[in-house]
DNA sequence: TACTACTATGATAATCATTTTCAATTGGAG
DNA sequence: CTCCAATTGAAAATGATTATCATAGTAGTA
């Protein structure tokens, strides 16, 4: 799916004009080998590590186009930063968030997203996406 | 209920041995007085026009006190600015939110909420407090 | 391969929301 | 009334993100 994901952006890329560069492709590869929830800080910290030449605003434009491009999406958690998490095709899923440890657990929830279509549905809306997040103490926390 | 708010935050100001003043009454008052999903900048501006020496700052600081005593909650829909909202004890609620115009419709779902509570126990959470929203067109924009 | 027309990059300055600093002021308990 | 900690306003500082601009690189095309 690192391979599908890399093709995706690079339709993207040519489909818009744009062009392929060395910056582009380690900053990709940094992101698709990193787990989720990054923040643009830490990307920029691997990319680095990679290739100390490149600056963070290239790290902060390229982010922007995975996201446009459909295998990346922006996430807020309150703090001041904004994260990236992978996206494949169709797929979105929920987040649980532990308020002590910071951790992260994702989930997905067939019944629930049904009905929060009901709920739309009533109110006359069509929802295009949606957010979800739980917030609370994790397991290992109330130890 | 405005009522009752005012006296939960002063309960909370004397609780902390903080002080009652009056730039915190008018911003109080106010902020009490707006609709809901207010920005800083939306009181800044109400409190402006009752009170022009009133400070930037002090809006800020009367917003966090706002919602430590447990009168409003702080509320990200990922543009860059953090909202306020008024919250009634033990009260929390959802949003619809259109990507057309910005109009915000607030909900509440007994049925996603229990839901969710599975969700976290399944992976050992204890839910402090959660976040839904749902982005999509409303009805007017849809037609 | 050379030419051309854009697009991309890195460094730095600029911006925007929010916080902090600090000297001057002000509640409110005693 | 007095005293001290809390509060305020203005301005500077901060942190994340974006824009600017001169230079460099990419990809068609001849």
């Amino acid at each position: 799916m690192k391979r599908a994901k890399k093709k995706q952006f690079h339709d993207f890329i040519s489909a818009k004009g744009l062009k392929s560069t060395r910056q582009r492709e380690i900053i990709l590869d940094c992101f698709l080998s990193s787990d989720r929830h990054l923040s643009t800080e830490d990307l920029y910290m691997k990319v680095r590590a990679k290739n100390p030449s490149i600056g963070y605003a290239t790290v902060y434009r390229s982010l922007k186009l995975f996201a446009e491009s459909g295998i990346a999406r922006e996430i807020h958690f309150g703090d001041g930063q904004t994260r990236y998490e992978h996206l494949s095709e169709g797929e979105h899923h929920d987040h649980l968030i532990c308020t002590r440890c910071g951790a992260v657990q994702e989930f997905k929830n067939e019944a629930i997203e049904r009905l929060q279509q009901e709920v739309a549905e009533h109110f006359g809306f069509k929802v295009e996406t949606h957010k979800m997040e739980l917030y609370g103490v994790c397991s290992k926390c109330r130890k």
